[in-house]
Parts: C-alpha cells; sequence; structure tokens
DNA sequence: ACTCTCAATTATTTTACGTCA
DNA sequence: TATGACGTAAAATAATTGAGA
C-alpha cells in the first residue's frame, strides 16, 4: 500500500500502529456465507476480526526457500510435509510458493 | 461440479527518510 | 552539531480474490 498518496490520509489520534481505517462505503449484499466448520489447524485467532498476518521467522523462510530452489512446485504431499516442518498451515506454505514464483517473474528481483 | 494454479489486488508489517526539540 | 523520538511515505510481503484449465 502507502505507494501511492491518495488512498488513506488519516493523522494518527495518538499513537503511530493500529491505523485501521476501514471504510465502509458500498454495502451491498453478498451470497449467504458458507458455515465453516471450524477445521482444526493452527490458527489462533483471537477473535477480533484482526487479520494480523504473520510474519515468518528466518528459519522458515530459509527452509521454504531452500525448498523452492529444488522445485518450483510442490506436490500435495510436500506441501503438508513441509507445512509440519514449518509448522504452518499447508495453505500458508502454498501461498508463499505463489508469491516467491510471482516474484521471480518480476523484472527487478534477481539480486 | 470440483479442484488446482496463477495473476492481480488488498491489507499489514517493516524499513527508509524527514522534521523537530 | 549530534542524537533521539515522532510521523509519514515507500518498500516488502503475507493473504485474499477472481478467472481459467
Amino acid at each position: 500500500m502507502g505507494r501511492d498518496a491518495g488512498s488513506w490520509h488519516s493523522p494518527p489520534p495518538q499513537s503511530r500502529h493500529h491505523c485501521k481505517i476501514k471504510r465502509e462505503d458500498d454495502v451491498r449484499s453478498e451470497e449467504a456465507e458458507k458455515v465453516s466448520s471450524r477445521i482444526s489447524d493452527e490458527e489462533e485467532e483471537e477473535d477480533s476480526g484482526a487479520r494480523k498476518k504473520l510474519r515468518l521467522t528466518k528459519e522458515q523462510s530459509s527452509l521454504l526457500e531452500d525448498k523452492f530452489k529444488e522445485h518450483s512446485t510442490l506436490n500435495p504431499k510436500q506441501k503438508q510435509a513441509l507445512a509440519k516442518q514449518l509448522n504452518l498451515r499447508p495453505r500458508q506454505v502454498e501461498v508463499w510458493f505463489q508469491n516467491r514464483r510471482a516474484r521471480w517473474r518480476t523484472p527487478v528481483f534477481h539480486g
């Protein structure tokens, strides 16, 4: 975000953290949400609706990079195994690989 | 229909840079 | 003048969304 002025201009009230400016312009009816039965993964939701994103540790990133060097793609099995090793959800591993591939295609990144 | 991958976008965190006391 | 706290813009990147195979 933040690479273009005009998105959100809102002087921080007091602290410089927790800037959660969420504007709800259009409230259009969406489809009925599916009742997802809590799939037991290691998600620690603090029941706040806060979509905190995890920062991977160096160990995790390092291992992921290592695997990426071997294969750019993951089989479901590898995904599962890797997720278990890193103590992450398969989804996160998958996402990491997706983003990694995307970055590789980007002209400026090969450094 | 269902599942999977990818491109584009979004949202949050981290870093770099500037200002002021 | 140098140093540190504070604030914002920009960069990095995890996560979501939507389209296509």
